[in-house]
DNA sequence: CTGATTTTAGACCTCAAGTTCAAGAATCCG
DNA sequence: CGGATTCTTGAACTTGAGGTCTAAAATCAG
């Protein structure tokens, strides 16, 4: 009963999403989220009760789908190499593509609220946990199939595999594409 | 002729570049560079103009004491290997000491200010092509030494350090110091 | 239809960020 | 010392961020 939400709360929290992305939490204000999402502000405060709590959600869908993403695209067909590689190479073209270089709002997060947001910090903790471990299922997938050597330890692999992820996306801000390339190969020249 | 400054722009600078780096550029207010820095909000704008100035002269100064400190370190007796090696791990433990984990300050900022901000790009493109050269002379050097394979590419794998490095420092917001050691022994396993 | 309940949207409020200013203080020159 | 010049500072100003509130609108139960 009552009146009916005018608005889908996924759709939202979406589209609240790409701007927090595209212009980072301090950058993005109550008009901005306004606009994106179409959605009046007093509506925006009476559903979601606060920026930060749009946030939150925000940062939680976001990790749900990058996860979902990653966990799809390495299970293609191919050697763990291969697919490691060419995730490593999508991201990278993700990054370049569109004219804001916006990064991963998981990485730019923490770096904007850095410690002194307990909550965020512990979310993005997890994200980066979740794409370890999806980096070493690969790895150990690829050691049943023979394509990679039974003697690595797939959870130091992927633990650097995920540096390597973060670091790429940082240096996406400021070099071109042929040197980021460059970088991947040089990166996962041993496997 | 006319008042003298009662206060070394230099150390002003450092100040604020301390509180910059804490706090992030948004997260820095008139009244906190006024509090760290000692002097009141009006002199700071009637010497520097604006906030936004105050932080492009923190960002290089930033810039320039961290390459000297950088050249200095490498050069340090030692094979390429060994050097790198102890200065990533000086840079992890820097980043976990204190309880800030405030990063490297290049880093945050393009990732806070990420395409927004044409200038504060162009110069952390520029400290990161520093690094990326201090890397390589020292690879270099390694191969003259005798310590680095001849048909190594000097500038490849100096890239592919600086994104490593890159990725720890966001690895080091949220994971702790063992799992960072073990990064670091992964990615200079070669060499 | 009425009343209960919930959502909507824009006006409204408060406060702090970022900056400017006016009045005074310190210095050098002649 | 008087004046020119530059620096200092707290107060004052402007703007927008972040959030609240209220009157109207939409829905459903009875």
């Amino acid at each position: 009963m009552g009146r009916p939400k005018s608005f889908e709360p996924d759709v939202v929290i979406a589209r609240a999403m790409e701007t927090f992305w595209t212009k980072g939490y301090a950058g993005t204000s109550p008009a901005d989220l306004a606009e994106a999402t179409g959605v009046a502000k007093g509506s925006l405060y009476h559903s979601f009760g606060s920026k930060r709590e749009l946030f939150t959600k925000a940062l939680d869908l976001y990790g749900r789908t990058g996860s979902e993403v990653t966990e799809e695209f390495l299970s293609r067909p191919g050697t763990a190499k291969e697919r490691i590689h060419a995730y490593l190479v999508l991201l990278v073209d993700m990054d370049l593509d569109g004219p804001v270089r916006r990064g991963c709002l998981a990485q730019n997060t923490v770096e904007e609220l850095g410690g002194r947001d307990e909550e965020a910090t512990r979310t993005v903790h997890r994200i980066e946990e979740r794409m370890v471990e999806l980096f070493a299922a690969r790895i150990e997938r690829g050691q049943r199939d023979g394509d990679v050597d039974r003697d690595v330890d797939a959870r130091a692999q992927a633990l650097f595999i995920q540096t390597t992820l973060a670091g790429l996306r940082v240096m996406a801000k400021t070099f071109d594409r042929p040197v980021l390339l460059q970088i991947i190969d040089t990166a996962l020249a041993r496997l």
